[in-house]
DNA sequence: ACTTACGGTAAGTCATGGCTAACGCAACCG
DNA sequence: CGGTTGCGTTAGCCATGACTTACCGTAAGT
């Protein structure tokens, strides 16, 4: 499952961080870096995690590197998310519209 | 924010793995940790965890305590990644479309 | 009431991973 | 060119948490 590493990566409180700020438009390490808690290395391990789970691209502007949100694989979390929606949300009805006897389908 | 919990939850690939059976329909402990590869103990802390995450709901049935997905958790981490993709989308066009820059890095 | 089945809790162990400090490397600027 | 700046990497420390075994409360069956 692709999205197993994009759960955990988006599990941990500091790369949410990172994250929503990068959604907000492109930064590069050091500026991330400075309105946060964390050292600059720290940011550096945590986009390196971020790329991996294909939630982040970057790109080399001069001697910075610029992240961004890799929309493709926010894509793919959102599309499970929504199977797995349907799935439980009809399961939940099922077991709703029986009452506490096993009737197959009524509704 | 609330979808914190929910994301660390699903995480954890034992955790998710009792989820994803969940959906298919309410479960038992016992009858879940028969087919996983984990102690009872183990499948009852992740659902404490999942429970505290407003994944799931618990319901006693006798001296079996039966859990199901909570819909309105789900519900809830789906509108947090919608309302996210549409920002990171945005932004992702806005850089896209700068015309100062010419790189082609689009999906 | 005793026994059996089921689940939650406590205590302890062990692996995972997030963090900092220190180092190495590449790109700008004088 | 040499100094400076900006990133990535490594090594090591420490906190978190996932798991198991053992135990206890509770509900049903006899």
């Amino acid at each position: 499952m692709a999205n197993a590493t994009a759960f955990a990566a988006l599990a941990d409180p500091t790369r949410r961080e990172v994250f929503e700020r990068l959604a907000a438009g492109p930064r590069s390490v050091g500026d991330l870096a400075q309105d946060l808690p964390v050292s600059r290395p720290a940011v550096s391990q945590h986009l390196k995690v971020l790329k991996a789970a294909g939630l982040v691209t970057d790109r080399p502007e001069g001697a910075r590197r610029v992240y961004q949100i890799d929309p493709q694989g926010l894509g793919q979390l959102r599309a499970w998310l929504d199977r797995f929606w349907d799935q439980a949300l009809e399961a939940f009805k099922a077991e709703v519209e029986k009452p506490d006897d096993d009737e197959e389908d009524e509704a």
